[in-house]
DNA sequence: ATTTTCGCCTAAACCGGTTTCGATGTTGAG
DNA sequence: CTCAACATCGAAACCGGTTTAGGCGAAAAT
């Protein structure tokens, strides 16, 4: 059915090797030959197999993309969609596809690894993933090109999203509006959230507040539920907080719900800051404050330094590309008179 | 690096042929061969390349996902995600990886079905796909088994979203709560639309309604700023309505942001349903109501259709599944008294 | 004892490309 | 006129599997 090389060859009247090399632009090949080539192709519709082509050079133009689909919500995750859709427009723009890489395929389970080898990926890209886990890391170590997103491995590529500065910013926002009693959730255990815990208490340091342990309270990413909860705990407090960190929007969005069914007004009686800076955020009244990420530019950002590993195994060196945030003031925080 | 069928045969001391028939559940091997061939094959740690395979089976066990990447939101937009959320797992489960198909990859462009001949894709599933272009129907009318989702080609298997019998549902549920003046906003052209505007005009047959023409608005799927104009347009007409159905959650988010433009209290001033069903709409004051849709159910029915058809190839009819939709009351639609 | 049948395994072709190496004809230098 | 250099092209090996056709020894049938 699907046209081949040998269809290409047979009507130019040329060896198979002959109509590779035109493709491939060997320099061996006229510029004649190399012209009827091409133009008889484009007759018969002949693009070269990838499959065909990966087998004999092991380069498949396919880069894995590895993320926790244990977790209930993989591609609904708002920020790893958006990171997603930019890595991949990217990768295409170089001629790149993209598959998952997961360990449910089918058979008795591979690893993420042998799943990188059973496809031939080129290289990876690791975003919401469990770093912390044995088979993640057995693939940043493996030969396999890697970039990571949020996570640093070493001697590898990542991408990180400058989550200290962004809650320093925050905090020294809410510092500004007069708020002195900032409390911040956090999510899961991972680097992105040691980065914003450091962020906080760095900030709290340069503004001179001194730190309370009841003041920082776990819950979960993406999660209203928890985020919910973790608002009820804090207002329970018999000295409250005038002003809630959450770890992301959605969460905060929980903090709202509760604020709401706790009769306080957001932001007059108790201000709330999310992160990530979603669209919905700031359809609401008030309208969030928090924290946008460029998930654009980091997803693009992977894509390149993935890409450049791949083509230019040695020149390229592990790079570490920070992309800013920024902050969205939106009306969550209100201003406290002194 | 990687390990491959010779090491096993090696290892073995069995021929290569002999190890890939063990593996392929062959009847002319012995039950000990079998054995020895899996055990040596766990040690080492080897798997068939799937790349190697496709080439000579011509069977990727990877099945194409198109849908339009033209619009500006991808993978964001959260229908879309949701329904290949759910047909990714499913197709895991059967062995099947997935791989976007568009037609923007690296070169000269490639059209959906070079590309999907070009990855060999053994099948593919189209979504949110602009159904009306030739290349998406010159890809459903070639030999790749393929799923469509709302929307029905000629014998090709499809799973359909109840839309006609969804709106039909709402614009009961607001006429019920007292309603005679719904307007209806829709999305751009598409069958899922189609449908909509069909179950629309049904129901206000049926109620015996007599349907106004400015009252039937046209807008954009999944843009808050389109439901913005289209609200603000319906509520300048000399007799505006006080039901306004929208075509999605999120253009709905901006038939409110409208409404308290204009100061209109939502329900009590003017009642705005959504459709799709998404997380937010429900912690939103009011609550929206609107229309769920079964993404989950419509990822993995598309999945089942769509490998049936590849392993039954005989057998296997086109078929068209139809997913029920479900009303979710919410708060913004108010009782009007009679 | 000879032939048939069977059970088990291997050799080799093949999938659709890429790439190395050599063949051929042409041209330029000596 | 001879030989080296160059420009073009093709033959064949190869990538890692699958699959067909056939080989070989042992058991069963004649």
């Amino acid at each position: 059915m699907a046209v081949t090389i040998k269809d290409v060859s047979a009507k130019c009247g040329l060896s198979i090797s002959t109509v590779s090399k035109a493709f491939n632009n060997y320099s061996d090949i006229s510029a004649e030959t190399r012209e009827l080539v091409h133009r008889t192709a484009r007759e018969i519709g002949y693009y070269p197999n990838a499959i065909a082509r990966t087998l004999k050079t092991n380069r498949s133009y396919n880069l894995g993309v590895l993320y926790s689909d244990d977790g209930q919500n993989g591609l609904t995750h708002s920020f790893f969609a958006q990171v997603l859709d930019s890595f991949k427009s990217e990768c295409e723009k170089h001629g790149y596809d993209i598959t998952f890489i997961n360990h449910n395929v089918g058979w008795t389970g591979m690893t993420y690894l042998e799943h990188c080898r059973y496809r031939n990926v080129d290289g990876v890209c690791m975003v919401c993933a469990d770093f912390y886990s044995t088979e993640v890391s057995e693939l940043a170590t493996s030969d396999i090109p890697c970039v990571t997103i949020d996570h640093a491995f070493n001697n590898r590529s990542c991408v990180m999203s400058e989550n200290l500065q962004g809650v320093q910013q925050l905090v020294r926002y809410a510092y500004d509006k007069g708020h002195r009693k900032i409390a911040f959730v956090h999510g899961q255990r991972s680097s992105v959230t040691e980065n914003r815990i450091t962020g906080y208490y760095r900030a709290l340091n340069e503004l001179e507040l001194t730190p309370r342990s009841d003041y920082l309270v776990s819950a979960l990413y993406d999660s209203p539920t928890s985020g919910y909860q973790a608002m009820l705990q804090l207002m329970k407090l018999p000295e409250p907080p005038t002003c809630v960190l959450m770890p992301d929007d959605h969460s905060a969005l929980g903090a709202l719900e509760a604020a709401a069914e706790l009769k306080l007004r957001v932001p007059e009686d108790v201000s709330i800051a999310g992160y990530d800076g979603i669209r919905l955020g700031q359809m609401l009244h008030p309208k969030l404050t928090t924290i946008k990420q460029d998930t654009k530019r980091m997803g693009m950002q992977a894509a390149l330094y993935l890409i450049d590993r791949i083509e230019n195994p040695r020149t390229a060196v592990s790079e570490v590309g920070c992309i800013p945030t920024k902050l969205i003031p939106g009306e969550s925080i209100a201003q406290v008179k002194g």
